[in-house]
DNA sequence: GCCAACGTTGGC
DNA sequence: GCCAACGTTGGC
């Protein structure tokens, strides 16, 4: 099993507009490094859903329910996208400045890369941030 | 709304 | 294959 976190601005979508679909294609990513973790993602990994811009928190947990296939609005054909479904919401936001702060978590991708929306989170990042929300991962 | 950071594109 | 220009992302 492995673990990442994906990002969306909540005016775009957001997690309650996920829950509220039950599922949704993860499309529109351009950037091959995004991609290629997309790629990496098995049925049933964990994701953590990121609020970017508005927020500034992980809200919930969600799981990759489709593995990688071609994204129908990239036009060049060079994207992909997976789809992903709510799994359970944190009891507590876990904001970007928690994880600034906090030693255990500066060396987490949202950190050191704020700009790539597709990445990998390490099982101990997982656990201790699953902590900090309120919920078991 | 601004601006820094960074990825991609395209000319050479 | 380099690198400048450009576009986009995302925090503040």
């Amino acid at each position: 099993m492995n673990y990442w976190l994906m990002k969306s601005e909540p005016s775009t979508y957001s997690w309650d507009h996920l829950v509220k679909d039950k599922k949704t294609s993860w499309n529109g990513v351009r950037n091959f490094q995004a991609s290629a973790n997309m790629k990496a993602m098995k049925v049933g990994d964990r994701v953590f859903f990121y609020h970017s811009n508005e927020g500034l928190a992980i809200v919930g947990i969600a799981e990759v329910s489709k593995t990688y296939y071609p994204d129908p609005t990239d036009k060049t054909g060079r994207f992909g996208m997976v789809d992903i479904k709510p799994v359970m919401p944190f009891k507590t936001p876990v904001t970007l400045a928690d994880i600034k702060q906090d030693p255990k978590l500066k060396d987490m991708t949202l950190v050191r890369s704020s700009r790539l929306s597709v990445q990998p989170v390490t099982p101990e990042q997982w656990k201790y941030v699953c902590g900090l929300g309120g919920v078991k991962g």
